[in-house]
DNA sequence: AATGCGGGGTT
DNA sequence: AACCCAGCATT
């Protein structure tokens, strides 16, 4: 039975595969590196960002001994920048734990961070050829259909339970293409809202599709509803420079540059809150003036609408918890952005 | 067990 | 507007 499946998908994998950069080389550096921007971001978006990655950092060393700043920037746009400090910190790991190796074992892995169960599967598995399952959100899909499985698979005991069933159909010959095979199969057949059951290669084998039950699963969680916020920020020249500050390096957006500012009070006008956080956070004083743009931008557990306003700088010296600088727009680009910064950039111009 | 963490594509 | 994506870390 878990024979014929894994038969099955490897014969459909030779012929309707994807071809897909990373799967063009062996090096594990590069399978990792494509591993960790993959977390929880479609191929289509991976793909520049993994070509620009490997060029400017071709091997574990080189991505080890890069500036932090660095590594941001070529990070840029892409989101979830703590997979950007983690495989920074992480690879500094591999050069003093492994001699530059990445390991390839799943324990060794996991213990690095940014690594959890189901990366190390796919490097292991991918880069080492080793039998070990894996569980992203395709897997868990099409296994939530092909066992017809009614239950929400983000609790604890489901999950326990598609680990395992993930586990028991990853074949010993060739583990590295069957779960290459399974993720395809998530992501050109058994997608979410419409999957192609007449043209899937696991039709015979599918409880769900046996049902007829294939696009009510998985069971997905109630959504909840995410809160609005308004943001006024400062774009403060001192002559021809504008000052930039840099987040705190963990949490949201950690490391990033950004304009100064903060959320609206109560009863506040923008004009009016991008002065008083300009004072607060920089010990400042500014003259607020025209507006820049109006920026609304969507995050995952929240959105906000974005009020940039050009400010003239009046006085005091910046005391700042985080770095600050003040540079020209030319030097912009060189500093790592949020997209909702990024479009604030792109209006100045 | 629940939550924080981006940005873009799709519907 | 809601959902989804080659999930992980933290609490």
């Amino acid at each position: 039975m878990e024979q014929d499946i894994a038969k099955r998908i490897l014969r459909w994998y030779r012929k309707e595969g994807r071809d897909l950069p990373w799967r063009r080389i062996s090096d594990p550096y590069a399978i990792w590196v494509s591993e960790i921007m993959l977390q929880q971001t479609q191929v289509a978006t991976v793909i520049p960002y993994y070509e620009r990655f490997m060029a400017a950092f071709p091997t574990v060393t080189d991505l080890a001994h890069a500036p932090l700043g660095t590594v941001l920037k070529v990070w840029e746009g892409l989101g979830y920048y703590a997979r950007a400090r983690n495989l920074h910190r992480a690879a500094k790991m591999i050069l003093e734990r492994h001699q530059g190796t990445i390991p390839g074992e799943i324990m060794a892995l996991t213990s690095l961070p940014g690594i959890g169960r189901s990366t190390a599967g796919a490097i292991v598995s991918i880069a080492y050829g080793k039998k070990a399952p894996i569980l992203d959100g395709n897997v868990r899909r099409v296994l939530c259909r092909l066992f017809a499985i009614r239950k929400n698979p983000s609790l604890t005991p489901v999950q326990k339970k598609l680990w395992g069933l993930s586990e028991g159909l990853v074949p010993g010959k060739d583990p590295r293409s069957f779960n290459q095979a399974l993720m395809d199969l998530g992501a050109s057949i058994c997608t979410p809202n419409d999957p192609d059951c007449p043209a899937c290669c696991l039709k015979p084998f599918c409880l769900a599709y046996q049902k007829g039950i294939q696009k009510s699963l998985p069971i997905k969680s109630p959504g909840k509803k995410i809160p609005h916020y308004h943001v006024a920020v400062g774009v403060i020249w001192k002559g021809k420079k504008v000052l930039i500050t840099q987040r705190p390096l963990e949490g949201l957006l950690g490391g990033l540059w950004e304009f100064p500012g903060g959320k609206l009070k109560e009863g506040e006008t923008p004009a009016i809150a991008v002065a008083r956080e300009i004072r607060e956070e920089l010990k400042i004083t500014v003259s607020v003036g025209d507006l820049a743009d109006i920026v609304r931008h969507a995050y995952s557990h929240f959105r906000i609408t974005l009020h940039a306003f050009h400010c003239r700088y009046r006085d005091g010296a910046p005391r700042t918890l985080n770095p600050y600088r003040w540079v020209s727009p030319g030097e912009l680009e060189r500093f790592a952005f949020p997209a909702a910064n990024r479009k604030i950039i792109a209006a100045l111009k």
